[in-house]
DNA sequence: ACGCGTGACGTTATTACATTACAAAATTCA
DNA sequence: TGAATTTTGTAATGTAATAACGTCACGCGT
Protein backbone atom coordinates (compact mmCIF):
# COMPACT_ATOMS: atom_id res chain seq x y z
CA UNK A 1 0.00 0.00 0.00
CA UNK A 2 0.83 3.61 0.33
CA UNK A 3 2.29 5.45 3.28
CA UNK A 4 1.35 9.04 3.87
CA UNK A 5 4.60 10.94 4.03
CA UNK A 6 5.36 13.11 7.01
CA UNK A 7 5.62 16.70 5.91
CA UNK A 8 8.18 19.08 7.28
CA UNK A 9 7.10 22.48 8.57
CA UNK A 10 7.87 24.24 5.30
CA UNK A 11 6.19 21.57 3.25
CA UNK A 12 3.05 21.89 5.35
CA UNK A 13 3.02 25.64 4.93
CA UNK A 14 3.40 25.43 1.18
CA UNK A 15 0.86 22.67 0.85
CA UNK A 16 -1.66 24.57 2.92
CA UNK A 17 -1.14 27.75 0.91
CA UNK A 18 -1.77 25.87 -2.30
CA UNK A 19 -4.79 24.16 -0.84
CA UNK A 20 -6.38 27.43 0.17
CA UNK A 21 -5.87 29.04 -3.21
CA UNK A 22 -8.63 29.07 -5.78
CA UNK A 23 -6.17 28.95 -8.65
CA UNK A 24 -2.63 27.82 -9.37
CA UNK A 25 0.05 29.74 -7.54
CA UNK A 26 3.52 30.60 -8.71
CA UNK A 27 6.41 29.91 -6.39
CA UNK A 28 6.86 33.61 -5.74
CA UNK A 29 3.20 34.12 -4.96
CA UNK A 30 3.47 31.33 -2.42
CA UNK A 31 6.53 33.05 -1.04
CA UNK A 32 4.66 36.34 -0.61
CA UNK A 33 1.81 34.66 1.19
CA UNK A 34 4.11 32.89 3.61
CA UNK A 35 6.43 35.73 4.48
CA UNK A 36 6.39 36.07 8.21
CA UNK A 37 5.26 32.50 8.75
CA UNK A 38 8.73 31.10 8.55
CA UNK A 39 9.36 31.25 4.84
CA UNK A 40 11.85 33.85 3.73
CA UNK A 41 13.50 32.82 0.50
CA UNK A 42 12.53 31.32 -2.86
CA UNK A 43 14.57 28.24 -2.29
CA UNK A 44 12.55 27.24 0.72
CA UNK A 45 9.48 27.27 -1.47
CA UNK A 46 11.09 25.44 -4.35
CA UNK A 47 12.49 22.76 -2.11
CA UNK A 48 9.15 22.18 -0.49
CA UNK A 49 7.45 22.06 -3.87
CA UNK A 50 9.93 19.54 -5.14
CA UNK A 51 9.19 17.19 -2.29
CA UNK A 52 5.45 17.67 -2.51
CA UNK A 53 5.61 16.84 -6.19
CA UNK A 54 7.68 13.75 -5.43
CA UNK A 55 5.04 12.69 -2.93
CA UNK A 56 2.36 13.15 -5.56
CA UNK A 57 0.58 15.82 -3.54
CA UNK A 58 1.21 18.68 -5.90
CA UNK A 59 1.44 19.14 -9.65
CA UNK A 60 3.43 21.60 -11.63
CA UNK A 61 1.70 23.24 -14.57
CA UNK A 62 4.35 23.78 -17.18
CA UNK A 63 2.42 26.16 -19.35
CA UNK A 64 1.84 28.42 -16.38
CA UNK A 65 4.97 28.04 -14.28
CA UNK A 66 2.67 27.47 -11.38
CA UNK A 67 1.53 24.79 -8.98
CA UNK A 68 -1.69 23.17 -7.79
CA UNK A 69 -2.59 20.56 -5.24
CA UNK A 70 -3.24 17.17 -6.69
CA UNK A 71 -6.83 16.26 -7.09
CA UNK A 72 -6.52 12.51 -7.31
CA UNK A 73 -8.23 10.31 -4.91
CA UNK A 74 -5.68 7.77 -3.89
CA UNK A 75 -2.35 7.07 -5.33
CA UNK A 76 -2.13 7.57 -9.06
CA UNK A 77 1.38 8.80 -8.93
CA UNK A 78 2.41 6.79 -11.92
CA UNK A 79 -0.33 7.64 -14.39
CA UNK A 80 -0.03 10.54 -16.73
CA UNK A 81 -2.62 13.14 -15.89
CA UNK A 82 -4.10 15.87 -18.01
CA UNK A 83 -5.16 19.34 -16.97
CA UNK A 84 -7.77 21.71 -18.30
CA UNK A 85 -6.92 25.21 -17.19
CA UNK A 86 -9.30 28.12 -17.45
CA UNK A 87 -7.46 31.24 -18.49
CA UNK A 88 -10.22 33.42 -17.12
CA UNK A 89 -10.85 32.13 -13.61
CA UNK A 90 -7.87 29.86 -13.07
CA UNK A 91 -9.95 26.77 -12.45
CA UNK A 92 -7.92 23.63 -12.99
CA UNK A 93 -9.60 20.34 -13.77
CA UNK A 94 -7.47 17.28 -13.48
CA UNK A 95 -8.42 14.22 -15.46
CA UNK A 96 -7.15 10.99 -16.89
CA UNK A 97 -8.31 9.69 -20.20
CA UNK A 98 -7.74 6.18 -21.39
CA UNK A 99 -7.82 7.06 -25.02
CA UNK A 100 -5.14 9.70 -24.53
CA UNK A 101 -2.99 7.30 -22.57
CA UNK A 102 -3.39 4.62 -25.17
CA UNK A 103 -2.50 6.94 -27.97
CA UNK A 104 0.64 8.10 -26.23
CA UNK A 105 1.52 4.58 -25.26
CA UNK A 106 1.16 3.31 -28.76
CA UNK A 107 3.42 6.03 -30.10
CA UNK A 108 6.13 5.61 -27.49
CA UNK A 109 6.30 1.85 -27.78
CA UNK A 110 6.19 2.05 -31.55
CA UNK A 111 9.12 4.46 -31.54
CA UNK A 112 11.03 2.93 -28.67
CA UNK A 113 10.81 6.16 -26.77
CA UNK A 114 11.04 5.79 -23.02
CA UNK A 115 8.94 8.52 -21.40
CA UNK A 116 9.88 9.81 -17.99
CA UNK A 117 7.47 12.68 -17.62
CA UNK A 118 4.31 13.53 -19.50
CA UNK A 119 2.72 16.94 -19.79
CA UNK A 120 -0.81 17.35 -21.10
CA UNK A 121 -2.32 20.75 -20.58
CA UNK A 122 -5.34 22.39 -22.17
CA UNK A 123 -5.58 26.13 -21.88
CA UNK A 124 -8.89 27.75 -22.62
CA UNK A 125 -12.18 28.67 -21.00
CA UNK A 126 -14.17 26.62 -18.56
CA UNK A 127 -17.88 26.17 -19.00
CA UNK A 128 -19.02 29.08 -16.87
CA UNK A 129 -16.39 31.54 -18.10
CA UNK A 130 -17.08 30.63 -21.70
CA UNK A 131 -20.79 31.09 -21.09
CA UNK A 132 -20.19 34.41 -19.40
CA UNK A 133 -18.18 35.75 -22.33
CA UNK A 134 -21.24 36.09 -24.55
CA UNK B 1 -4.54 27.40 -50.02
CA UNK B 2 -1.81 28.73 -47.92
CA UNK B 3 0.37 31.75 -48.46
CA UNK B 4 3.95 31.65 -47.31
CA UNK B 5 4.43 34.67 -45.14
CA UNK B 6 7.23 37.08 -45.90
CA UNK B 7 9.69 37.09 -43.05
CA UNK B 8 11.34 40.23 -41.81
CA UNK B 9 15.08 40.37 -41.35
CA UNK B 10 14.93 39.48 -37.66
CA UNK B 11 12.46 36.72 -38.23
CA UNK B 12 14.72 35.19 -40.87
CA UNK B 13 17.69 35.33 -38.55
CA UNK B 14 15.83 33.63 -35.73
CA UNK B 15 14.27 31.05 -37.99
CA UNK B 16 17.62 30.21 -39.52
CA UNK B 17 19.28 29.88 -36.13
CA UNK B 18 16.58 27.47 -35.02
CA UNK B 19 16.82 25.51 -38.23
CA UNK B 20 20.55 25.03 -37.86
CA UNK B 21 20.30 23.82 -34.29
CA UNK B 22 20.24 20.15 -33.47
CA UNK B 23 18.07 20.69 -30.44
CA UNK B 24 15.58 23.20 -29.09
CA UNK B 25 17.02 26.61 -28.33
CA UNK B 26 16.05 29.01 -25.60
CA UNK B 27 15.39 32.60 -26.54
CA UNK B 28 18.60 33.68 -24.85
CA UNK B 29 20.66 31.07 -26.62
CA UNK B 30 19.28 32.36 -29.88
CA UNK B 31 20.22 35.82 -28.74
CA UNK B 32 23.82 34.78 -28.06
CA UNK B 33 24.15 33.18 -31.44
CA UNK B 34 22.85 36.22 -33.22
CA UNK B 35 24.81 38.87 -31.40
CA UNK B 36 26.68 40.80 -34.00
CA UNK B 37 24.31 39.84 -36.77
CA UNK B 38 21.87 42.57 -35.95
CA UNK B 39 20.17 41.15 -32.89
CA UNK B 40 21.03 42.88 -29.66
CA UNK B 41 18.21 42.49 -27.17
CA UNK B 42 15.90 39.77 -25.88
CA UNK B 43 12.84 41.50 -27.14
CA UNK B 44 13.96 41.30 -30.71
CA UNK B 45 14.16 37.56 -30.35
CA UNK B 46 10.87 37.23 -28.53
CA UNK B 47 9.04 39.32 -31.06
CA UNK B 48 10.39 37.31 -33.94
CA UNK B 49 9.51 34.06 -32.18
CA UNK B 50 6.00 35.25 -31.55
CA UNK B 51 5.44 35.87 -35.23
CA UNK B 52 7.08 32.66 -36.32
CA UNK B 53 4.79 30.77 -33.97
CA UNK B 54 1.80 32.66 -35.34
CA UNK B 55 2.85 31.64 -38.82
CA UNK B 56 3.08 28.04 -37.70
CA UNK B 57 6.77 27.84 -38.51
CA UNK B 58 7.98 27.37 -34.96
CA UNK B 59 6.74 25.64 -31.84
CA UNK B 60 7.30 26.50 -28.26
CA UNK B 61 8.09 23.67 -25.88
CA UNK B 62 6.54 24.59 -22.58
CA UNK B 63 8.32 22.05 -20.49
CA UNK B 64 11.66 23.34 -21.74
CA UNK B 65 11.10 27.04 -22.24
CA UNK B 66 12.61 26.57 -25.64
CA UNK B 67 11.74 26.63 -29.30
CA UNK B 68 12.00 24.37 -32.35
CA UNK B 69 11.17 24.71 -36.00
CA UNK B 70 7.94 23.08 -36.96
CA UNK B 71 8.26 19.72 -38.59
CA UNK B 72 4.89 19.55 -40.29
CA UNK B 73 4.62 19.17 -43.94
CA UNK B 74 2.04 21.64 -45.01
CA UNK B 75 -0.34 23.62 -42.93
CA UNK B 76 -1.53 21.86 -39.82
CA UNK B 77 -1.65 25.01 -37.83
CA UNK B 78 -4.93 24.12 -36.23
CA UNK B 79 -4.28 20.57 -35.04
CA UNK B 80 -2.90 19.87 -31.64
CA UNK B 81 0.54 18.35 -31.94
CA UNK B 82 2.49 16.25 -29.51
CA UNK B 83 6.22 16.23 -28.89
CA UNK B 84 8.57 13.55 -27.70
CA UNK B 85 11.68 15.19 -26.36
CA UNK B 86 14.86 13.32 -25.60
CA UNK B 87 16.44 14.65 -22.42
CA UNK B 88 19.80 13.23 -23.42
CA UNK B 89 20.36 14.42 -26.97
CA UNK B 90 17.63 17.02 -27.39
CA UNK B 91 15.99 15.27 -30.30
CA UNK B 92 12.40 16.40 -30.73
CA UNK B 93 9.90 14.23 -32.55
CA UNK B 94 6.70 15.90 -33.51
CA UNK B 95 3.63 13.77 -34.02
CA UNK B 96 -0.13 13.79 -34.12
CA UNK B 97 -2.18 10.94 -32.78
CA UNK B 98 -5.83 10.48 -33.48
CA UNK B 99 -6.52 8.59 -30.33
CA UNK B 100 -5.00 11.37 -28.24
CA UNK B 101 -6.97 13.98 -30.08
CA UNK B 102 -10.18 12.04 -29.70
CA UNK B 103 -9.63 11.55 -26.01
CA UNK B 104 -9.02 15.23 -25.44
CA UNK B 105 -11.93 16.12 -27.66
CA UNK B 106 -14.29 13.88 -25.83
CA UNK B 107 -13.31 15.35 -22.50
CA UNK B 108 -13.55 18.96 -23.59
CA UNK B 109 -16.92 18.60 -25.25
CA UNK B 110 -18.22 16.54 -22.37
CA UNK B 111 -17.19 19.26 -19.93
CA UNK B 112 -18.00 22.23 -22.12
CA UNK B 113 -14.40 23.36 -21.96
CA UNK B 114 -13.31 25.48 -24.86
CA UNK B 115 -9.63 24.83 -25.50
CA UNK B 116 -7.48 27.54 -27.01
CA UNK B 117 -4.07 25.97 -26.78
CA UNK B 118 -3.03 22.39 -26.22
CA UNK B 119 0.30 21.21 -24.86
CA UNK B 120 1.32 17.57 -25.09
CA UNK B 121 4.95 16.87 -24.30
CA UNK B 122 6.73 13.65 -23.47
CA UNK B 123 10.09 13.97 -21.81
CA UNK B 124 12.32 10.93 -21.76
CA UNK B 125 14.90 9.08 -23.80
CA UNK B 126 14.85 8.47 -27.51
CA UNK B 127 15.59 5.06 -28.89
CA UNK B 128 19.31 5.48 -29.42
CA UNK B 129 19.98 7.31 -26.15
CA UNK B 130 17.99 4.76 -24.21
CA UNK B 131 19.93 1.98 -25.90
CA UNK B 132 23.23 3.71 -25.19
CA UNK B 133 22.48 4.02 -21.48
CA UNK B 134 22.91 0.32 -20.86
C1' DA C 1 3.65 66.23 -51.52
C1' DC C 2 1.41 65.84 -47.27
C1' DG C 3 -0.61 63.83 -43.24
C1' DC C 4 -1.90 59.75 -41.17
C1' DG C 5 -2.39 54.90 -39.66
C1' DT C 6 -0.11 50.69 -38.95
C1' DG C 7 3.22 47.50 -37.95
C1' DA C 8 7.95 46.36 -37.17
C1' DC C 9 12.02 47.71 -34.74
C1' DG C 10 15.30 49.52 -30.99
C1' DT C 11 16.61 50.45 -26.22
C1' DT C 12 16.38 50.51 -21.31
C1' DA C 13 14.64 48.95 -17.34
C1' DT C 14 12.09 45.91 -14.70
C1' DT C 15 9.57 41.84 -13.30
C1' DA C 16 9.16 36.90 -12.89
C1' DC C 17 11.02 32.37 -12.39
C1' DA C 18 14.70 29.23 -10.85
C1' DT C 19 19.27 27.59 -9.29
C1' DT C 20 24.09 27.76 -7.36
C1' DA C 21 27.05 27.99 -3.53
C1' DC C 22 28.02 27.69 0.92
C1' DA C 23 27.24 27.97 5.93
C1' DA C 24 24.55 26.32 9.86
C1' DA C 25 21.54 23.14 12.07
C1' DA C 26 19.50 18.80 12.65
C1' DT C 27 19.49 13.84 12.19
C1' DT C 28 21.41 9.27 11.95
C1' DC C 29 23.81 5.71 13.73
C1' DA C 30 28.43 3.26 14.73
C1' DT D 1 29.62 11.02 22.02
C1' DG D 2 30.84 12.46 17.94
C1' DA D 3 31.82 11.76 12.90
C1' DA D 4 29.10 11.34 8.78
C1' DT D 5 25.06 12.46 6.27
C1' DT D 6 21.15 14.92 5.16
C1' DT D 7 18.23 18.86 5.56
C1' DT D 8 17.71 23.82 6.13
C1' DG D 9 18.74 28.83 5.85
C1' DT D 10 20.56 32.78 3.39
C1' DA D 11 22.58 35.42 -0.13
C1' DA D 12 23.73 35.94 -4.55
C1' DT D 13 23.27 34.96 -9.12
C1' DG D 14 21.50 33.15 -13.41
C1' DT D 15 17.83 32.66 -16.79
C1' DA D 16 13.30 33.83 -18.91
C1' DA D 17 9.96 37.21 -20.21
C1' DT D 18 7.64 41.66 -20.42
C1' DA D 19 6.75 46.80 -19.75
C1' DA D 20 7.30 51.20 -21.29
C1' DC D 21 8.71 54.30 -24.38
C1' DG D 22 10.09 56.05 -28.63
C1' DT D 23 11.45 55.74 -33.60
C1' DC D 24 11.38 54.27 -38.40
C1' DA D 25 9.45 52.77 -42.82
C1' DC D 26 5.80 51.88 -45.68
C1' DG D 27 1.08 52.24 -47.87
C1' DC D 28 -2.78 55.03 -48.78
C1' DG D 29 -6.18 58.59 -49.40
C1' DT D 30 -6.46 63.48 -50.23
Amino acid sequence: MHVEPVLTANQQLVFKALGEAAAPLSAYTILERLQGKGIKAPLQVYRALEKLIDFGLVHRLESLNAFVVCDHHGDHTQNPVAFAICDACGLVSEFVDLSVQEGLNRWTTGHAFRPKRVTVELRGLCESCDGASK
